[in-house]
Order: C-alpha cells, then structure tokens, then sequence
DNA sequence: CATTACAATGTGAATCATTCACATCTTGTA
DNA sequence: TACAAGATGTGAATGATTCACATTGTAATG
C-alpha cells in the first residue's frame, strides 16, 4: 500500500515535473500531508526527486531542462509529448531491437520504455542516460559528433556504426511534416543518419506533436508512405488523413490525458 | 559586482553540489541574507541549481547522483576529485584534440573544461553533455554499447571510431592502480579501448584519487612508464614515487582545496 | 553638475511550510 | 491472540520565506 503509493507519486511527479504539495493532497486525499511530506522524503532518498518549499521537482525533468535549456522550452507541448510517448510505448514488446531517435519526444517515450529484455539504439546521450536506468534493456549509442542544439549525434561515424545491425522497430521525430516535403528536419547529418534508419529498420513508428503539422525544414528523410505508424496529438487535417489512407499508414491519435487509459489497442 | 557575485556562488554551489543559505551567509558575509535570496532565485531561473527549504542544490550535481546511484556514492572523496580535476585543467590549451574518459573524476574535469576552441572525444555519454554546455567545444562520442555501472560506451564499434583520429592529450582515470598491475579496470572491453586511447595519443594523463592507490582489478590498459603526468591527491608512497622518477613520469599532487590558487604550475 | 530613473539592497512584520514529539492505527509474524 | 515494527495522524513550536517599503548605489540625461 506504501509502496504502491510512492509509485504513484513517483510516476505523477515524473510526469508533471514539478508539483506543489496542495496538488498531492488533492491527488490522494485519503492520506494526510505529513505522509505524503514523508513519501517525498523516501523519494528524495531514492534519489528521483528533490523536495523544494511547498512541493517537489523531478530530477530527471530537471536535467531535462538544463540541457534542452539552449534550444527551446522543454515545457511546451509536454502534455501532448506525452500523451503520444503513451500511445507509442504500446508498440515496444520484449526481446525487440528498437531505435530511439533524439528530442523531447522521444525523451517522453524514453521515460516510459518497461525494463524488460530490449536492445535499444539511439542518437542521443541523455536518451541513453534515461535508458540506461533500466536493468533488463541493452543500451547503444551511435558514436559521432554532437549536435548542442539538438542534442543528437551524427556524422559518417554514426552511420558506419549501423552496419549489420538489424532494427525492429524505429520510434522517429521530425521537426516538421507535410504534405508536400514529408519529414523533414534542419540539419543534413541528422537527415543522413534518419534516412538511413529509416532504410533499415523493419517497422517505422513516426512520433508528431500537431506544432509541427504542415511546416517544412530543408531536409527530407521520409515521405507519408515510409511510416507504417503515425502518432499524432489532436487532430490531423483532413487531407493529411486522406494522405495516410492511400499511403497504408496508420494513424493513432494521442489525446492528451489518456497516459492512464489507452487500452482502446490501435496496434 | 552584482553578476560577480552570482558567478562565485554559483561556482561554490557546483562545486559543493549541496549549502545552506546560512553558509552563503558566512561565505559572503557583506550581503544581507535577501539579496543571497535573490542570487539563488536568478540562478535558479538561468537552470543551475534548485532551491531547497534552507538553501540550494546544483542540478549538474543531482544528475550526477542521480546516474551513479548504482555504482558508488558519488560524494567518496569528492573533494579529491575536484582537485585533481583543478590541477588537470591546467594542461588543456586552446586549439587542441582532448580524449576525457568516464568516471566521477573525468566529470569534474569536464564540469572546469574552459568553454575554449576544443575538440573533445568521450567515451562517457553524461560527459558529453556536460561538455556541450560550452559552445566552443566540439563534442563527438565514441559509439557502443553502454555500460550502466560505469556509464561508459565500449565494444568494437567504440574502438572503429577511434581510428583517423588525433588526440593530443588524454585525460584517463583507473579503477585501480599498483606498481606491479599498472593501471587497471574491471571490465574487458572498456581496458581495450582505453589500451587503444593511450596508444593514440601523444600526451598521456593519469587521474588517480588516493583511494584507488596499491590496489588492483582484472584488466591492465596502461603501466606507469606510458602516463606522461600523474594527478593524485594525497602523498603517494616512496615507493611509488621512486618509480615514477625511474618511469619519466611527473607526479603532480592534488591538495584538496587547492581549486583557487593553484598556480605552482608542475606543467 | 544636478537630476532623474532604475536597479540593487536592506529591514522587519506577516505568512507559510516544515519539523518534531507523541498518540494511534495497521500489518505481519510467532 | 499477542507482540513488535512500521505507517499514519495531530497540533504546537520552529524556522524559512515572502512581501511591501525604505534606502542606497549607479548610470544616463539635460
């Protein structure tokens, strides 16, 4: 009973990244505030929180933070991050080869990854620090020079690195999504590397936040009818819909608040 | 003045990863405890530490303890590492091509690396990132498969991405270090790139806190005669000393608390 | 050079979270 | 069942934090 509801805690302070104390009280109001002053304690010990005046922050969205600091505002769409990170995870089963690409998205899904027995590639070191908190799962990184803005790596080594490595499903961000140019990102290494994971893996799952909707970057590295998956936060206009009906790819909508729920196996 | 103020408490808050506001207090005893207050709330906002009921914690230092809560306590002999550390940053020069290892001891070296035109490969994911808060720093990564006790890549694919590349000074760290072992460390793979890191480079440098000193583990990468300089807290034994004069290696010693002045030079 | 504006700093009262010690209630075990 | 150990609740005491306001320092402007 401690223990189930520490875990909830945890997992709802994890989430939101930083919640004041009231905001507990009202989550669970069938213990006083001194016991959950006192889960917060333990939590702190485990080292997944720290305790401020009045609440508490995850450490892990701290970090989050920090690093993501110089490009933008981890805050924005965080829900909606979420929400589609939850729809993804349903696609992870055990004993599979995965690649996480590199973004707050994936971080999301990162988070959310279960421990059991995987082999997990990805681009980005913090994806990989996530990961790695996971006793059962086999982390890898591609090696290569980091990007600071996006906090991915690339460059010929990185792909040289993919060779006879064989990917069963590939959890992939973009920066934008159209119609006309696909998916595209800003950076060309970044494209070669996604290009070349999209060449190879078995299953493509394309993770979207609805911001990027029908916006382009300059480089392309996967059309519509490269994704077998579409995950998307609120709704896709009409024509991208119709778009993804001829392209065979099917599209899964995430509403932000389902974390809990999403039994309804769009799989 | 303002802003010089808030650089030192940052400093000291880094560096001490955890104070209460009633040391700030008696470490800058000319500002009223508000104004401190008010230091902290703009650290807080740039994202370099959290603030805590009674004072402030760094977030680089959370992340820290947060990934080495499977290993060891990070805080052993924290005040070794940081000199040492101190005494290590003296040999990085601008225009250079570093090689910084894993471990607790590389990530106080990386937390002082000046943010100077470098180029720095890493095996360890978590310094990447620390690194790349520098904007002039070029960060790449070795790839690999990661080791989520030592956060350190290695494999194969690690040790492919070294080859064509030039590193002018290597910054390694031992588990363990005796005159008849040499340098050694507990696993397999990780000995192997590091055997091909100290054969690479041109400039060799051994961090070594007083704890691991007279001690051995399974896999040597390195004998005392290959390290060009030597950084270790504490005095080493006579013995230890005899030998290095016999190995042409400088032996430059780490006191704590030597983080300010530290202008000997034993360059 | 005086003046104004603005940011930085200090002060003390009011507020609020936190701690502490102690009482009570569960839970698991012999 | 009885006991021990851990979990939880209560209210007073403590201590940190905030707030509004006064003051000082600093830089730009006429």
């Amino acid at each position: 009973m401690t223990a189930g509801r520490r875990q909830t805690l945890n997992l709802y302070i994890q989430a939101k990244g930083e919640v004041r104390l009231s905001e507990l009280e009202e989550l669970l109001p069938d213990v006083s505030s001194m016991t959950l002053r006192r889960d917060l304690e333990q939590l702190e010990r485990d080292g997944e929180i720290v305790r401020t005046r009045g609440g508490a922050k995850s450490i892990a969205h701290l970090s989050m933070i920090r690093e993501a600091a110089y490009t933008q505002r981890v805050g924005e769409n965080l829900d909606a991050k979420m929400s589609i990170a939850a729809k993804a995870v349903q696609f992870v089963t055990p004993g599979r080869s995965l690649y996480l690409d590199a973004g707050t998205t994936a971080m999301c899904l990162a988070q959310q990854i279960p421990d059991e027995s995987l082999f997990i590639l990805t681009s980005a070191p913090n994806i990989a620090l996530e990961l790695s908190k996971n006793r059962n799962v086999r982390v890898a990184l591609t090696g290569g020079q980091l990007n600071r803005d996006t906090l991915s790596l690339s460059g010929g080594e990185a792909m040289a690195y993919m060779e006879g490595l064989n990917i069963d499903v590939a959890f992939l961000t973009a920066s934008a999504f159209s119609l006309e140019s696909g998916f595209t990102v800003g950076d060309r290494s970044e494209a070669d590397l996604k290009r070349l994971i999209v060449r190879k893996a078995r299953t493509r799952v394309l993770l979207l936040d609805g911001s990027k909707i029908d916006r382009g970057m300059p480089y392309t590295f996967a059309r519509l009818s490269d994704a077998e998956i579409l995950i998307t936060d609120g709704p896709l206009p009409p024509s991208y819909l119709k778009a993804a009906k001829q392209a065979k790819t099917t599209v899964v909508q995430a509403n932000a608040g389902d974390e809990e729920k999403g039994k309804e196996g769009t799989a």
